[in-house]
RNA sequence: GCCCCCAUCGUCCAGCGGCCUAGGACGCCGGCCUUUCACGCCGGUAACACGGGUUCGAAUCCCGUUGGGGGUGCCA
C-alpha cells in the first residue's frame, strides 16, 4: 500500500470516550504500519466548541496514550468558508436546494399528508430564496443504491429510496457534518476512513455529496466493531465509564489502556496478546478487524493493567506511583511521604494492586502518624490470640535492644518470640498476627519485616507499647 | 415503521472447506506453594444460535429464521 492518510475526527464533548481512543488507536495503528500519516481533525461544526479546554481534553489523553500524529489539529469551524464554497457549487448545479420549511412546518405536513415523520422533498421545486433561517438540502436520488466497499464489512448496498434530502446547510449559515466530511477528507487527501459502526447508515450521504461535487474515486472505508456494555448496548456517557481521563486518574497506564483498547476488535495472529505496542503495530492491519461489537471489560482491562504494573522496574515504579500518593488527598503528613520508601517495597506492592490507586491502601499504615485499628483483626490477633499479651512484650523488649539495620533480623526476632512460647507453653504460638494489628492495625498486608525497618525503632516499640496498654 | 450491521466458551480473541473429539487469554471452580495477604504454578468448567441448502466433506460458503445492536436531526 503507498502511503495512506487517515484522519481521527472528533468531536469536542469536553472529554476524550474510551470508544474514540479505540477508534484513534486503530486509525494510528493502521497508518504506522503501513508508514502513512495521522491527520487530528476537530469536527468542531458548532464553533462555540473550539475552546482551549475542549481542545486539551481531546489532545492530552491522546498524547497519554502515546498517540501522535503528523497533521493537525486542524478545526473545522476554521474552514467555514471552504465548506460555504462546496455548498454553492452543489447549489449552482441544481444539487441541492434551499428549503424553509421550520422543523413544526414539517410535521404538520406529514400530519395533514398522513405521512410517515420527515421531510419529503417538500422544498425542490419550490424555488426558495436564500435568507436568514433557510437551510441547503441535498438532493438525494429517488432511486438506486450506493455501495461502500468497507474493509470490515466487505460490500455494502444502501437503497437511496428511503434517504431524504437532508440538511447540508443550516439555518445560520454553518455547514452540517456531512458536508464538512467528504470537504475536509478530500482537501486533506484522507485515502481511508477508519471510524466507528455508528457512522456505517452516514457514509452514503458523505459518497453522494463526494460524487456531486466531481471529487472523484471515495476514500477506502472501514467500520469499525462498536464498543459496548454489558447490556450489549453501545458505550454511552450517561451510564458507562466512558471517560477516558477517568483512567487515568484511577491508576491505569497508558501502555495498558492501549494494549487492551488494541485487543477489542483484534487479535494477534499468534495469540500473545499482552505485548509491546511496536509489535502490535507490525503485526495490526485493518483486514484482520472483527466486525463484531466487542464488550469493554473491565476485568480484562484490570487483569492487563496488573500485569503491566508487575512487570514495572522498582525504580519506575515509584515514580509513576507518587502522584497517587502526593496529591491533597493524602491521609498523613506530607513529610512523611518518600519516595524511596515506595522503591524499597516495589516488588511486595506491585504483586498486590491492579491500579496505581491501590498503592496507598499497602503503605498508609506507615505514613499515617496513628494506627487506626480494624476492630475485627484487633480481636482475633490480640484479644482472642494465643498468649498475645507475652508476644508483645517479648518481641518489645528484643526489639529495644536492635538497631534495625536488617529486616532479616526483625523477621528474626519476631518469630523467634512466637518459636519459643510454642516451646515453653507446649502449644502453638503465632507472634505475627498480634504484633501485625499492633504495628499496621489491620490483620492482612505486606511482608511486615521490610516496612517494619522503614517505620523505624522509636516507631515500632511505641506503637507496640500502645498495643499493650489497650489490652 | 424503514434502512444497515452483527452472531465460536459468561467475556475478548484464534479458526478464513478437511490439521477441530474447536485453540489461547480473562473470569469462575479445585489443588499446590505459603507461620499474614498476595504472586506464582498445576488442573478443571465452558461455545460453533436455529433451520435449510452447496460440497465427497462446513464452525468455515449461500439462503432463511431467531436474537442482539446501530441508524433514521438544522448532533457528530
Amino acid at each position: 500500500m503507498s502511503s495512506p492518510r487517515v484522519r481521527f475526527a472528533p468531536a469536542p464533548t469536553g472529554f476524550l470516550h474510551v470508544g474514540s481512543a479505540r477508534t484513534a488507536l486503530y486509525n494510528w495503528l493502521f497508518a504506522r504500519h503501513h508508514g502513512g500519516e495521522m491527520v487530528l481533525r476537530v469536527e468542531d461544526t458548532d464553533a462555540a466548541l473550539k475552546t482551549q479546554e475542549y481542545v486539551d481534553a481531546i489532545v492530552e489523553p491522546l498524547r497519554w496514550l502515546g498517540l501522535d500524529w503528523d497533521a493537525g489539529p486542524y478545526f473545522q469551524s476554521e474552514r467555514r468558508d471552504r465548506h460555504s464554497e462546496a455548498i454553492e457549487q452543489l447549489v449552482a448545479g441544481g444539487a441541492a436546494y434551499f428549503c424553509d420549511l421550520t422543523r413544526a412546518e414539517i410535521e404538520q405536513r406529514c400530519e395533514a399528508g398522513g405521512l410517515p415523520a420527515g421531510y419529503h422533498g417538500w422544498s425542490r421545486d419550490r424555488e426558495v430564496a436564500d435568507g436568514p433561517g433557510v437551510v441547503v438540502r441535498f438532493r438525494c436520488p429517488d432511486d438506486g443504491t450506493t455501495v461502500v466497499d468497507d474493509i470490515v464489512r466487505g460490500r455494502v448496498s444502501f437503497p437511496n429510496e428511503p434517504l431524504e434530502d437532508f440538511v447540508i446547510r443550516r439555518g445560520d449559515g454553518s455547514p452540517t457534518f456531512h458536508l464538512a466530511n467528504a470537504v475536509d477528507d478530500h482537501d486533506m487527501g484522507i485515502t481511508h476512513v477508519i471510524r466507528g459502526e455508528d457512522l456505517l447508515n452516514t457514509t452514503p450521504r458523505v459518497q453522494l455529496i463526494w460524487q456531486a461535487l466531481g471529487f472523484g474515486e471515495v476514500p477506502a472505508y472501514a467500520h469499525l466493531p462498536l464498543l459496548v456494555n454489558a447490556k450489549r448496548q453501545k458505550l454511552s456517557k450517561r451510564r458507562d465509564d466512558v471517560a477516558l481521563d477517568d483512567y487515568r486518574r484511577r491508576g491505569y497506564l497508558p501502555e495498558a489502556m492501549v494494549n487492551y483498547l488494541a485487543l477489542l476488535g483484534w487479535g494477534p495472529p499468534d495469540e500473545v496478546e499482552i505485548r509491546p505496542l511496536d509489535e502490535i503495530v507490525e503485526l495490526f492491519d485493518l483486514d484482520a478487524v472483527k466486525p463484531a461489537p466487542a464488550f469493554f471489560d473491565p476485568a480484562r482491562l484490570d487483569h492487563i493493567n496488573s500485569a503491566y504494573i508487575k512487570a514495572l522496574p522498582p525504580e519506575q515504579f515509584a515514580q509513576r506511583a507518587e502522584p497517587f500518593l502526593t496529591g491533597s488527598g493524602a491521609a498523613w503528613p506530607a513529610d512523611r511521604y518518600d519516595p524511596d520508601m515506595v522503591r524499597v517495597l516495589a516488588g511486595d506492592i506491585q504483586q498486590r494492586i491492579v491500579n496505581l490507586d491501590e498503592v496507598a491502601g499497602w503503605i498508609d499504615w506507615i505514613l499515617r502518624p496513628d494506627v487506626a485499628y480494624d476492630e475485627k483483626a484487633w480481636t482475633k490477633a490480640v484479644v482472642k490470640g494465643r498468649a498475645a499479651a507475652q508476644v508483645l512484650e517479648a518481641v518489645e523488649a528484643r526489639l529495644a535492644a536492635d538497631d534495625f539495620s536488617s529486616a532479616e533480623r526483625l523477621e528474626a526476632i519476631v518469630m523467634g518470640v512466637g518459636d519459643e512460647l510454642t516451646e515453653s507453653l507446649g502449644v502453638r504460638v503465632r507472634s505475627q498476627p498480634p504484633v501485625r494489628v499492633a504495628l499496621t492495625g489491620t490483620g492482612a498486608g505486606l511482608p511486615l519485616w521490610e516496612p517494619m525497618r522503614l517505620l523505624g525503632k522509636e516507631e515500632t516499640l511505641a506503637r507496640l507499647r500502645k498495643a499493650m496498654s489497650r489490652l
